[in-house]
DNA sequence: GAACATTGCGTAACTTAAACGCAATTTAAA
DNA sequence: TTTAAATTGCGTTTAAGTTACGCAATGTTC
């Protein structure tokens, strides 16, 4: 069972003091930005103008800055892209498979954020930058698409273990698009009376005692998300057949 | 809400075709090894000889080399340390303060593997070696503390929702060792009457019909990890009260 | 006003988890 | 050889949570 190998062996926290021979690598950030428009769940994409992906969509990414952290350099591919700040953003995974960017070693790490799609307002400078909806991308720039992937799993995980998907919609809410969105996001069916019965009962929203207008049926109450209800250590979703 | 601020804007993804101006940042992995002697949670460190870390315990980690991918860089500590190969290991989180490390802009990406603690078997040539009871320690190198503690919560998370417990364990091993095992991962006490029905009805693990012997009590019955039973959709352990 | 769609609320059946009783097996001490 | 102590293995009862529905109320559209 034991075969030591691989000799002699380093540990750069214990012997490196000159790291000037091993800057060979650039290190990068890429957003996947979430979005939700009420009934699909969509992720913000520029087109590549990069030869060799021509015409292939990418994520939103950029270098780490010598003298910047990397959520800093993620928020700031975020802030630059969509004027928003104070979003919800999380560190999912890092990439960095040799040959994964045509101009050299670059390793980037992936992050996902949730925005209300409707904050987000593309500039005209912002040609080739669009909303997607995410189960209808089948490939993409580099290996975006499975860093997408990743997200998008990472996503699901999380939302089913916590409720973060509020972040993804409007402060006032129907019962309807809070379904929507976890039907959307999950891939999954909910009952409807048994969903409604779950987040009342977790305490998770809240009656506004309003109802919306400008629907072409009977209008839905309006709720909003109640944040002291946001940390409980219980899963509040059960999702164990997916069809 | 919209704040279009920081221009121009750069995506690494559509302009950049030179980089190596941004050459100016080395990445490392770091491995944090966990291994279950029988009773308590315990992490393989090292003895850190750098001047302003003298006597502090730290990670094994080592810089990724440019030709080499981040997962290969990973296995490699871990096999340069522990003889060990194909065992389990996961990425769980990239840090990159400024100031991390002493040697320069060193960012690093920290993975965390689970072995047969017995498996292991520490060479001369690995003074300061040593394994550690998690729970025991207070301070570490660098900010290692954060990441085992990163790594440590995302264990939790893993045994959980799946049965990566077993990779901790040897092949034959008794229930009472499979509960200590999840009572000291998780920090928490279950029934153990509820815990054997909870696991022999998932079918996880299978009867040897063999028993334990060189115990000073009634030998328990050996148990036999089912791979078969590994991928299931559902969670199989409800940690709901931590006490 | 009738047909239709959707919302809001309730209830029964089923499944799972939690709490706990108790006999069987082995070691160690009397 | 018996007895006490510790631990294992298996079972039952109770509580809690999930799933599957029924159905009236409220609105729009024709």
């Amino acid at each position: 069972m034991q075969s030591h190998t691989s000799f002699p062996i380093k540990n750069i926290n214990t012997h490196l003091t000159e790291i000037k021979d091993y800057f060979k690598v650039a290190v990068s950030v890429d957003c996947v930005i979430f979005g939700f428009d009420g009934s699909v769940l969509k992720v913000l994409l520029i087109k590549s103008d990069l030869a060799q992906y021509k015409n292939k969509w990418s994520l939103l990414g950029d270098i780490v800055r010598p003298d910047e952290e990397l959520d800093a350099a993620a928020y700031r591919v975020l802030r630059e892209r969509t004027g928003l700040e104070n979003v919800y953003m999380e560190q999912v995974h890092t990439f960095g498979a040799l040959n994964r960017h045509p101009a050299g070693r670059v390793i980037t790490v992936a992050y996902y954020s949730l925005v209300n799609i409707h904050h987000v307002q593309l500039r005209v400078s912002d040609f080739g930058l669009h909303w997607h909806a995410v189960k209808d991308i089948k490939q993409m720039a580099f290996d975006h698409k499975q860093i997408l992937d990743t997200c998008v799993k990472r996503l699901q995980d999380r939302i089913i273990e916590h409720p973060v998907g509020f972040n993804l919609l409007p402060k006032k809410f129907s019962l309807r698009e809070l379904q929507n969105l976890y039907e959307a996001v999950l891939g999954v069916k909910f009952d409807r009376r048994n969903f409604r019965k779950k987040f009342l009962s977790m305490g998770l929203i809240e009656d506004l005692h309003e109802v919306e207008n400008d629907v072409r049926h009977r209008p839905a109450k309006l709720y909003k998300f109640n944040e002291k209800a946001m940390w409980k250590n219980t899963r509040f979703l059960n999702v164990n057949s997916i069809d």
